[in-house]
DNA sequence: TTATATAGTTAGATTAATCTAACAAAATAA
DNA sequence: TTATTTTGTTAGATTAATCTAACTATATAA
């Protein structure tokens, strides 16, 4: 059994060794030590336990790197987090931004059988609010193929998940659109010319340019 | 902010001085120990610690109680128990026996949005699953008239929440007149004379005595 | 290719929660 | 009222997770 802290470490090697997010596959004890907000000695100390625990794979002054069972464990971690923010958001109301903070600590909570009927509730989802997938009870994480507007067919409906660019100025200009977490967009059609669309939310109609429809992120 | 040790300390405590539950409003640094399953040098060492904090009142050799403002620490932490108690049996399909394992790891997070959505979801349920009251946000436990089934007017329905004898051969006969955790029970008669009443369960009719009748608790 | 900067490590300390073993006080029983 | 049992306390150790300060290795840049 694994202890909280020991459950952050490798969550947050997950991530820093995730092509996908970091564009790496290895992790430093420094880079490590700042995500977690400790210094480096201490991280140096719980890379040795961890080392000990077969979980990581490392050597002195060289670079970390995650065991299939440390990547396994991490991965129970983070699908534990993503289905609690998504009960969170959906059943208690929370917003979007407010869904983290205590899913980290609901994480940690040791139960399989509550994290099986807790997926059950929530109709087994794909995805938490943030749009990134939920892993099944065996790690498989689907890659999903997080379409931006742009993918969208004509007359299809999807659901805004995330935007790329996180600029004031675009910001303003989503909510001007009548847009916001979750919302609803129907394309209602396409210049082939410069992909210049039209989308409907909640029965407002707008015209938007194909760089806009690039920067939103759609399930 | 309390540790979750320190909330297990002040739970125990609140349980132990509770003259309802203990018949006493004073505890021993043994008693305590044995409850929490630490040694009593632990105990006794945290005892120190919650002096410290004004969370109790204690001297040394002298018996154990809460200042007002552990007892408020101490409620809220078992409102929050029985509110997640009350979420795992009525949402996520635990049983009765299962619940209090897991909600003992749940009620130490720490979210006060958390626990008033989940209250709110939860249709602000006046008790747990083992029909003990949940406290309200300020604190205020409503004085639940635990009624037996013997209290129950004729041709009132009610729903069994526990019972006061525990043995087999109680429990057998229970289940024999189709009774469960949280099974309807309709009055339909009641004989003055000895108390004798008939009772209607998902439709089956049983005739039972006053005696059984007086060990069922029912809400 | 040597000097400097960055990254990583070690040693020694601290805090929280626990333990064992030895001791002290209080309660009970002969 | 003394002896015994029960209850409670202290001292000293341990483990997990953290720190600071000092050190070492590797990488970079002059």
């Amino acid at each position: 059994m694994l202890s909280h802290t020991e459950e952050n470490y490798l969550k947050a090697l997950f991530h820093l060794t995730s092509e996908e997010v970091s564009g790496k596959s290895e992790a430093g004890t420094n880079e490590l030590a700042l995500t977690l907000n400790v210094k480096p000695a201490t991280a140096n100390d719980m890379l040795k336990k961890l080392k000990e625990k077969k979980l990581i794979s490392y050597e002195k002054y060289g670079k970390i790197s995650l065991t299939p069972t440390g990547k396994k464990q991490a991965i129970q971690v983070i699908r534990k987090h993503r289905l609690w923010e998504t009960f969170l958001y959906e059943k208690l109301e929370f917003t979007w931004d407010e869904v983290h903070e205590v899913a980290e600590q609901l994480e940690h909570i040791q139960s399989s059988k509550l994290i099986e009927k807790l997926e059950k509730f929530l109709n087994y989802p794909e995805a938490d609010p943030h749009g990134d997938v939920i892993p099944n009870a065996k790690g498989e994480m689907k890659i999903l193929t997080r379409k931006t507007l742009t993918q969208v067919p004509v007359g299809k409906t999807c659901k805004l998940v995330t935007v790329k660019d996180g600029s004031a100025s675009f910001l303003q200009y989503v909510v001007k659109v009548g847009l916001g977490l979750s919302s609803k967009i129907k394309v209602v059609s396409r210049q082939d010319f410069d992909g210049t669309m039209e989308i409907e939310v909640e029965g407002k109609k707008s015209s938007v340019s194909q760089k806009f429809a690039d920067n939103l992120y759609v399930l």
